[in-house]
DNA sequence: GTCTATAGCGTGATAGAC
DNA sequence: GTCTATCACGCTATAGAC
């Protein structure tokens, strides 16, 4: 299901066993916490320096191997980028999805919304700027469905957006496309500079953003004035 | 005062008259107008590719000249993106400042802020775009002398917030670096998605997010239905 | 102010040993 | 699964002619 299949090295689908190696750490391959090392370990770096401006060295480096050996468990560079984009989309769309199931109350399904996409984008500050920032280095046709990801990702949320408004909770004299990349900008804009442990944690961030959203910040008689 | 004197090459400060090439294009330098051009083709050509994917034979080739002629007009290749972040956060906060000077209603200076930010770094797309995110290339030192331009600029945001909130217009109980973030994130996030001439001009946007930002998605009695 | 030519280096990726 | 060694390429930047 995932596409991560058509891109794992055949060689390391094909072998097994775990074992340690020499320098203490366990082999990258063979299983799929291994696998998992290397792309988070790839879009910590893309993130910090750009994924172009990022080595195969360095990358290998930052896992204890040299850069040789990263092709034994991808086929180029570009594969890790790759994944790192669908994976991140699947994922938060699926967890968003699976979270407002049960929920009929369509203010709770933003909040819900901002919440899940929040702690989820947070949790996986990496991938996620990874995915947004550096999406325009996949070859055209990577890039497409990648693009197609997140169009879909996008529909999730303009659709919980039009919910409210035909359930008369939103505004309606702002089409549910504005509403939607605003709530969007609110949402994916932390990633640049959130930094984890300082005051506010992603629950509490999200509580905030779901707050401003929803009932602007104009002061309003009957609020706590704090 | 701008910091491009301390970039831009000796040799081209020091020649002097215009006239055409044979492939009909003015030369690059000797006027103002020169060096923009360069600029804006950088610019345009990083936000596309990302800066580190860019090369100078691709820019030299979208202004009609090779590679090597570039390096009359600048230093180096990293100069351009320095002068780029530089020149787009002075110009943003320089025309901010302008247009808030004569006004004192705590919400009018919200909405002039949204309204002038957004123009601006739509109409200057490729260099906001490109300093928001191609930061992170330059060296250490400029680095940090362009996240402190980018600070000075965001505490502007930060103080317009905190008069709405002491003169009781903006709700008190999230504090102002929070509804700042918020506001910022409105506004910087459009320069990823924006396409002009897509039915909502840049000034028309604005007016959307100030909206939503101080009036929220919330429906409320009183509120056109459209 | 732009050209041709090229130096010098770092990169992604492969071959083959262990 | 990782290593050493290396190839072939493309890149930034310079030298010097016009």
């Amino acid at each position: 299901v995932s596409a991560r299949s058509a891109v794992i090295s055949n060689k390391a689908r094909a072998s097994g066993v775990r074992r340690s190696t020499r320098n203490g750490r366990r082999p990258l391959s063979g299983a799929e916490e291994g696998h998992a090392r290397l792309l988070s370990a790839a879009a910590e770096l893309f993130r910090r320096t750009g994924y172009s401006a990022s080595t195969t060295r360095e990358l290998a480096g930052s896992l204890g191997i040299r850069s040789a050996s990263l092709y034994y468990h991808i086929g180029k560079k570009e594969d890790l980028l790759y994944e790192i984009c669908v994976d991140g989309l699947e994922r938060i769309r699926t967890l968003v999805l699976a979270e407002l199931a049960g929920i009929d109350d369509p203010l709770e399904r933003i909040r819900v919304l901002v919440r899940v996409h929040t702690t989820t984008a947070l949790a996986d500050m990496d991938e996620h700027y990874t995915m947004l920032v550096e999406m325009k280095s996949l070859a055209a046709r990577r890039r497409r469905k990648v693009t197609e990801l997140r169009d879909q990702y996008e529909k999730v949320v303009r659709d919980v957006i039009s919910f409210g408004q035909t359930s008369g909770a939103i505004r309606t004299d702002v089409r549910a496309k504005y509403l939607a990349l605003a709530l969007l900008d609110l949402l994916n804009w932390p990633i640049f500079w959130f930094r984890p442990g300082k005051q506010l944690d992603a629950e509490e961030l999200g509580e905030l953003f779901a707050s401003i959203f929803i009932d602007g910040a104009l002061n309003r008689p009957g609020r706590p004035s704090r």
